[in-house]
DNA sequence: CTGAAAGCGCTTACAG
DNA sequence: CTGAAAGCGCTTACAG
């Protein structure tokens, strides 16, 4: 493959002219410019990303995404929603993207990722958020975001919806429609950020309209469709089932209707609102709140770009998104 | 950040004795070596991979995933499902994991990547082939795979199911539970070879069966629910309307259920076998081709790694994986 | 068994 | 306006 040297020896200059030349720098002669054009293009000539990230920055012009490992807590569309996202404004900057997951052995794996120079930034969805690993990043004043409201203690630029207000906002409507026994369903355990933001709007709203938290309305699920169905069997043995639902993810959801569907009820025979919306959420008509996945990846990648363009400490910066409410034949009023 | 200078000066040997240490290389003193790797440890050092990779084969640890852009084309659970089957081995092997996505700009961007150093190999999940690129990476000796069948006249690894074969036994098992009317509905255009191959197995069945392949009873289609609606309608509409479809993907298939419910008609009206299998297909409990997605990225990525470590050019090698047909509630025997 | 030196491909002051 | 030189952080023959 040809290098910078053969170019500079097929247009007849110095290294040093064809560097510049190619990079669009100093102060060529428009004639001895385009020889070296000419010349690169003729060797197809394709500039050593390493060489050229070892001698500027010590990085290469890559941003990494940590997402959590798939198959686990998080439905595909939302995954793939972030990566598109990340990727689309990463190849507007030439940046090329790295994908990596924590794999439970701790945050090592970003931390080497960070100084081995392999990334100039990363942008995390992790829902249950390492303090350590991002204090370090701090300490290093290594440019990162978070697609999601940072824990307790931790200080940088991130971007999510408003979950607990989203969830509020949810209860009420719910309410507003004559549900009184209205029951939350988590995405995850209770210790995760998301999980506990929407619980705490859903307890607001309740407490808000004179009405009672009971705990037995409350169950803690993961992502899946399983646990969709354990929540809504738990729900159903109640003196008092809920007449409403709010679940955690689209698969929850689902699970609560199949489960429904298994006693011989009918779909609509609960309000059922779920969190994320998707394809799947729309064609089995569920009720949504659309998180913009994507637009939250997208702003998060450009807050890391910039983040990344300004090489002194600048202040963080954090974009709450709004969130969507969709109606479709889920919601039901109280009968 | 320390480098291995820093490293060699805290335990007083040359840089050279402490790289050696480092990679387990060279025959240095038990206690030198020591010396050397709790001097690392103390300094926190982690060796810079652009400097490694450009002394070393002018490449870093990184393999390249090449998938089609996130919303089209193909369902996120198999994206996923690739993208953490490529990552699984790829950590096992100490190596990264870049995205990136055809733009339709052409494949100019791959050949950058490669150029460029920052991949030591690529995997390729894209459904229409680029012959010429394949060609190029050929000619440069470039590691690669496809966890596709390649495309006519590229001679190279990959790993895949037996499409063809798949779609054949399929229409076999509705052949011989009665039915006649079989129509088949391809995933995407049909000069992709997934569309073509499906497509020949399903004619192939008809033909050595005695029925006649009718024209009418084919639609083409691409991955989404709306597609599924529109080939339903299309079948619906003629005067021998199919008793069973094959459908090119999970959310093909969804939409010709929906479309079957907003005529009243039950989910069951029709037989429909999906190519693809995924929590969506088992929850609507839609017969499945099985296409283990996930198990395709590993061996895939097992023969890039076998490739990437032999230097020397050596011969290509080929897996194919049996699919599994999934019988659920939409299989029924012709009325 | 260990050190000094060259070199990977590039960029960036610095001379001229 | 252009060239010679140093250097980014590492590894690998090659001396000793």
């Amino acid at each position: 493959m040809a290098t910078i040297k053969d170019v500079a020896k097929e247009a007849g200059v110095s290294i040093a002219a064809a560097s510049l030349a190619l990079n669009g720098k100093g102060s060529l002669s428009e004639e001895t410019r385009s020889k070296i054009i000419e010349a690169a293009e003729r060797l197809s000539y394709k500039p050593n990303a390493l060489a050229k990230g070892l001698v500027t920055n010590n990085k290469i012009n890559t941003v990494g995404v940590i997402i959590p490992k798939p198959g686990t807590e998080f439905l595909p569309f939302v995954g793939m929603d972030i990566l598109s996202g990340v990727g689309e404004v990463a190849s507007e900057k030439k940046y090329n993207m790295l994908l990596d997951w924590e794999d439970g052995l701790g945050g090592s794996k970003v931390l080497d990722l960070v100084q081995s120079g392999i990334v100039r930034g990363l942008v995390f969805f992790v829902p249950l958020n390492d303090v350590k690993t991002f204090r370090t990043l701090n300490d290093l004043n290594f440019p990162y975001v978070l697609m999601s409201r940072p824990p307790e203690g931790v200080y940088c630029s991130w971007v999510d919806v408003d979950n607990a207000d989203a969830s509020y906002q949810a209860t009420v409507s719910l309410i507003k429609s004559g549900h009184t026994r209205i029951a939350y369903s988590s995405p995850a355990p209770m210790d995760y950020l998301v999980s506990g933001d929407r619980h705490s709007g859903y307890r607001q709203a309740l407490l808000s309209h004179n009405l009672a938290y009971d705990e037995s309305y409350v169950s803690i699920g993961d992502g899946d469709i399983q646990s969709g169905k354990r929540a809504m069997e738990q729900f159903l043995s109640l003196n008092e089932p809920p007449t409403a639902l709010i679940a955690g993810s689209n698969l929850q959801a689902i699970g609560m209707i199949e489960s429904l569907k298994e006693r011989g009820l009918d779909h609509r025979e609960k309000a059922i609102i779920t969190f994320d919306d998707s394809p799947l959420a729309e064609s089995y008509g569920i009720s949504a709140i659309h998180i913009p996945t994507n637009l939250i990846a997208k702003e998060s990648t450009r807050l890391l770009m910039k983040r990344i363009a300004n090489p002194r400490r600048i202040e963080p910066e954090s974009i709450v998104i709004g969130a969507e409410f969709i109606i479709r034949s889920t919601f039901v009023p109280v009968r």
